[in-house]
DNA sequence: AAATGCAATGTTATAACATAACAAAAATCC
DNA sequence: GGATTTTTGTTATGTTATAACATTGCATTT
């Protein structure tokens, strides 16, 4: 009887499950649901979550304390929530646009940009 | 012996603090420093933030849980922060050409944009 | 095979952030 | 002055995140 661990990490069990879901959780939210797959701790979740955005796999959605699948790769672009207070959905948008004022800005301030966060708050055309 | 409270408003002592520091503050912090105003409570600073916020005068930092005094008239434009990842300086752009993108995003994507979050994390040309 | 190194995970505690709910005091309005 | 509104206080608790130590599992080296 093999006592070997399942292969599945649990980073890959969280972005599973968020790719699953389509909108995002909070870490307390993820854990709750897999605390099934052997998830007893916070910091677990915060580990796997971590992993996941390091690798470009998921975003944080800084406002809503909460982790999102990467909807694509973005190339030249930069990832734009627009983030509904009336129903809650989120929905990422890839905006060359806005990477392209984004460029300017930094060459005008010389600021060497890693890590945009963009979200807007507002009400989606469903709800307006 | 008069009674009466001193006449400034405890968010009006929270706005002077952020605009001595001149640096994004998250709520503990100003709560430690404001302890000798008299203000005791973490409920007392969130309040008097979310009212500085509603005024306008101050913005809240989403990735730094902090909050720091607006630089100025936004008029048309959207607030923009650079956050160095190095030194942990903030600084606070107007840019127009953003202001614009989000204006065409939201043509686009029929979104009532009321509340934008728009960070930066990177290097400062001082740190680069 | 045993030892080593590294990544992943577990455990426990605590730090940091934020809100709820009730009450009281102060200011403002009529 | 009384009624109403705003501000503040108190207490408790909820939510989010990290620190610090330890263990396990797997791959590689000896």
């Amino acid at each position: 009887m093999s006592l070997k661990r399942n292969n599945e990490t649990h980073a890959n069990k969280v972005y599973n499950f968020l790719k699953k879901k389509k909108k995002p959780l909070s870490a307390y939210e993820i854990l709750k649901e897999l605390a099934s797959e052997g998830i007893s701790a916070p910091t677990t979740i915060y580990r796997a979550l971590n992993k996941l955005v390091s690798n470009g796999l998921i975003h944080k959605i800084e406002s809503l304390n909460a982790w999102t699948v990467c909807c694509g790769n973005h190339e030249n672009k930069v990832p734009i929530f627009e983030i509904c207070k009336t129903c809650g959905n989120v929905t990422e948008h890839l905006d060359i646009n806005i990477a392209n004022s984004i460029k300017s800005l930094s060459e005008k301030t010389g600021f060497l940009a890693d890590n945009p966060i963009f979200e807007i708050h507002g009400q989606c055309n469903n709800c307006i």
